[in-house]
RNA sequence: GCAUCGGUGCCCGAGCGGACGAAGGGAGCGGCCUGCAAAGCCGUCUUAUCGCGGGUUCGAAUCCCGCCCGAUGCUCCA
C-alpha cells in the first residue's frame, strides 16, 4: 500500500488512482525567464523519484510537466535584453531541460508550453464567464470571482477573510475588482507585449490558468496527483483549484508539495540573491551526488545544500561505485539470485518508500546492503556480494541513482599491468612511480586480491 | 499577527507510543587488512539531557498543553 501526504487533507493517505494500476500526475514546472537553480532541481528530482518508484512498483505512470513561457518576468527579461519573449523562453527552456536531464530527471510523458494552450485557456475563461464565476473589467481583463468558490482557502488552510486582509499588502488592489482576492484570468494587451485574440479583448493569459488548461487537457478530470514546490500552495495551486472546480471539473485527487532548499538558513531565491544555479553545482560535482544529497532528506523537509553536504554525498557515491568495482574485480558475474540479505533489503526499501516516499530510509537500506556485500567480499563470498550488488543497482535505479561502470582504457590498463609486473618482482619503487604518475592524471588505483582496479577521480 | 512545517551525537539527516541499547551518510580518532597506499571491515567519539517545562501512559524522541527558537506562505517564487 503506497501512502503519500496529501496537502489538502493534511494527512498521509493511501494512493488510490482513478484507474487501477495507472497514475496520472501533473508537476508544475518553471517559468523560464532565467537559469534553473537548486530549488528547481529539488522539485524536479522529488517528482522524478516518485515517478520512478511508482513505475518500479509496477504502476503505469503518466507525468505531465509544463513550461510556462508567457509571463511578466519573461516580458521584462526580453525587454531588458532587447530580445523577444520567444527567444528568452526558448533559451531558458532548453537550458532547464538539458540541466535537469544531466541530473537524471527523466523526460515527462508530455511537456506542454503555455503558449500552445492559449485557445484552451480562452475556452476555459469563457466557461467560467458562462457559469458566472468570472467577470470582465473593460480595458483590464477578465477576473475570477472568488466569492463563487465556497471552498476557497482550504488548501493554504486559511480563512478567506484573513486572506482578504492581507490582500493588497504587496500589490495595489484594482478598485474595480469585486473582491480584493479576485485575480486575473486574462490580462488585456499592453503596448509591445505578446497578445492573442479573445472574445473580450486581445491579451494574454492571466494567472494559474495555464496549469489548469494543460493538466485537465492532457490528463482529464480527476487526475491523480498534482505536485509542485511548497511555495506554490498559495496562491498558485489554490487558484488553480478554484478555477478548475468553479468550471465544474473534478481537479487533482491528491496534492503534493516538496519543501524548499535553504542557503544558510534562508530560502534560496532569486529575490534573496542567495541562489546557486544548477550549472554551478553540476560543474563541481557528480550529478549523482546532488541527487543523493536530496534523497537523504525527506521531500517535505526544508533542506540545506552547501559544500559540506555535497562533499558528503559525493563520498557516498564513491562508496557505491567502489563496491561495484570490488565486485567486478572479484570476477563474480551479475546474478539475480536472492539471499536473505537482499530479500530483507527489498522489504525494508519498499516499506520506507511506501510510507510517503521515505527516501532517507530507503537510501539507508541501500547502504546497509552495500556494507553486507563488502563483508561478503571480505569473507570470500563473491556470489553473495554479486547478489547484493545486483539489488543495490535495482533499488538505486528505483530512485534514479546509478552506479558507475568503469569504462575500459587500454593505455591506462597497460601501465597498470606494468606496475603489477614490477610489484610481482618486488620492485616497489617502479610500482610507486607508475602509481604516482597515474594519480597525477587523476587515475587512482585500488589493489584487490584478484587484481588492480582503477578509477578516475574528478 | 494568522497558517503550515520543524528543533535529534562534530555536520547532514531518519525515526513519529514498546524490536530506540535512536537508521543511514559525512567528518575525526584507533585497529585489522595492504610492500606502502587506496578500497574494505571492526571499534571509537556515541549512555545523542531526542529545544525547554509540565502532563497522559505500564511505557514517550514519538501523544497532549504551555513556552522558546527557526523555516516557509500570506498574490514574484520550485
Amino acid at each position: 500500500m503506497i501512502r503519500l501526504y496529501d496537502s489538502l487533507s493534511r494527512e498521509v493517505v493511501e494512493l488510490r488512482p482513478r484507474a487501477p494500476g495507472e497514475v496520472s500526475m501533473y508537476v508544475c514546472g518553471p517559468t523560464v525567464y532565467d537559469v534553473p537553480h537548486l530549488g528547481h532541481a529539488r522539485t524536479a528530482v522529488t517528482y522524478d523519484v516518485l515517478c520512478r518508484y511508482l513505475t518500479w512498483r509496477g504502476l503505469d505512470v503518466t507525468v505531465v510537466s509544463n513550461i510556462t513561457d508567457v509571463d511578466d518576468k519573461i516580458i521584462e527579461r526580453a525587454a531588458a535584453e532587447e530580445s523577444t519573449e520567444q527567444e528568452v523562453s526558448a533559451r531558458f527552456g532548453d537550458i532547464y531541460i538539458r540541466e535537469l536531464g544531466a541530473l537524471g530527471v527523466a523526460e515527462p510523458s508530455a511537456r506542454p508550453r503555455a503558449t500552445e494552450y492559449v485557445s484552451q485557456m480562452v475556452s476555459f475563461v469563457e466557461r467560467l464567464l458562462a457559469r458566472d464565476a468570472a467577470y470582465v473589467i473593460d480595458g483590464a481583463g477578465v477576473y475570477f470571482d472568488v466569492a463563487r468558490y465556497a471552498d476557497y482557502g482550504r488548501l493554504p488552510g486559511r480563512d478567506p477573510e484573513e486572506l482578504r486582509e492581507s490582500a493588497g499588502a504587496r500589490v495595489a488592489v484594482d478598485e474595480r475588482k469585486r473582491d480584493p482576492l479576485d485575480f486575473a484570468l486574462w490580462k488585456a494587451a499592453k503596448e509591445g507585449e505578446p497578445a492573442w485574440d479573445a472574445p473580450w479583448m486581445p491579451g494574454r493569459p492571466g494567472w494559474h490558468i495555464e496549469c489548469v488548461a494543460m493538466s485537465l487537457g492532457l490528463l482529464g478530470d480527476g487526475f491523480d496527483i498534482h505536485g509542485g514546490g511548497s511555495d506554490l500552495i498559495f496562491p498558485h495551486h489554490e487558484n488553480e483549484r478554484a478555477e478548475a472546480e468553479a468550471a465544474g471539473h473534478r481537479f487533482a485527487r491528491l496534492w503534493m508539495h516538496s519543501a524548499m532548499v535553504n542557503v544558510e538558513g534562508e530560502k534560496m531565491a532569486k529575490s534573496a540573491g542567495n541562489f546557486r544555479t544548477l550549472a554551478d553545482v553540476l560543474a563541481l560535482h557528480d550529478p549523482r551526488a546532488l541527487r543523493l544529497a536530496m534523497l537523504q532528506a525527506h521531500y517535505r523537509s526544508t533542506m540545506e545544500i552547501d559544500e559540506t553536504v555535497l562533499a558528503g554525498a559525493a563520498a557516498g557515491i564513491n562508496r557505491l561505485d567502489a563496491f561495484a568495482r570490488r565486485v567486478g574485480a572479484s570476477g563474480a558475474l551479475d546474478t539475480t539470485e536472492r539471499t536473505a540479505d537482499t530479500d530483507a533489503a527489498r522489504t525494508a526499501f519498499v516499506e520506507a518508500m511506501d510510507n510517503d516516499m521515505g527516501t532517507p530510509g530507503a537510501v539507508g537500506v541501500i547502504f546497509e546492503l552495500l556494507r553486507k556485500g563488502n563483508v561478503a567480499l571480505d569473507d570470500g563470498e563473491a556470489e553473495a556480494a554479486a547478489s547484493a550488488l545486483h539489488t543495490v543497482r535495482d533499488l538505486g535505479g528505483a530512485l534514479g541513482l546509478s552506479l558507475r561502470d568503469s569504462s575500459p582504457d587500454e593505455a591506462i590498463q597497460q601501465r597498470v599491468d606494468e606496475r603489477q609486473e614490477a610489484r610481482a618482482a618486488r620492485d616497489y619503487a617502479t610500482a610507486d612511480l607508475i602509481r604516482a604518475a597515474l594519480a597525477d592524471e587523476g587515475v587512482e588505483l585500488e589493489d584487490t586480491p584478484t587484481g588492480t582496479v582503477w578509477r578516475r577521480v574528478t
